[in-house]
DNA sequence: TTTTTTGCAAAAGGTTTGCAACACG
DNA sequence: CGTGTTGCAAACCTTTTGCAAAAAA
């Protein structure tokens, strides 16, 4: 099942993963046990992509998306590799927090229409 | 319903909205009938807190959050008053994208733990 | 044999929808 | 009246759970 992530570049949700294991008898239930596990060990992360149903992807390789409102076309990006913009800020918003003195994730992606449906 | 938005400091759920209505009875159903269309007419927007539901809050004075995964404390951030951290960023990004020329909104929440659930 | 993982079916939880009753212009 | 809004109940969809069968250790 991890390979399938490998195999992907674009995050997968439990009903994909369970097309793509069609045949191979894997069920829902087994997906959603294992991606929770999988959570677990830090091996995957969720993404929240706007839809209804929640994504995972490798948590290696730490990146976020700019998703198409209308077509659900999902593009990565990293502005600075190996260093995630989000976290320079992070530092900063936590030094003007009143509540927080640490912070471990963050949720970041961009919602657009790409140039397909523009037209 | 949109003053009971007013009234709160932090992003609401049908749930939350629910119980504030209980007695001048409005169904959940109506709730959920409201709050599609004020995101219709962009009086509200989504926010994910990383729960199993969708929280709204109103579109007016945009800003983040940081939530604590244990107590699910919300606290709010804007680093530069009237001119979001990520519009600057999202400029950026756009430029380096192969399939966007337009971005029009964005999601982007930290998560840690608050000094009170810490110790 | 003991432990862990699986499939199936049922249940749960949030959200949506059909429809008839009601309110409003 | 005619249009739009409400409540109720049922339906929907994703995700979770119980339990017994199957696989692994």
């Amino acid at each position: 099942m991890l390979k399938l992530f490998k195999d992907s570049h674009t995050p997968l949700n439990a009903e994909k993963l369970h097309k793509k294991m069609a045949g191979r008898g894997a069920d829902l239930a087994t997906i959603y046990r294992n991606l929770e596990t999988f959570l677990e060990k830090n091996l995957i992360r969720k993404v929240d992509l706007g839809a209804n149903f929640t994504s995972y992807e490798l948590s290696e390789n730490h990146h976020h998306h700019i998703v198409c409102k209308k077509c659900g076309l999902v593009e990565d990006f990293n502005l600075y590799p190996n260093k995630c913009v989000i976290d320079r800020i992070s530092k900063k918003i936590l030094r003007s927090s009143s509540y927080f003195d640490r912070i471990m994730e963050h949720s970041f992606e961009l919602f657009g229409v790409c140039r397909k449906c523009q037209d």
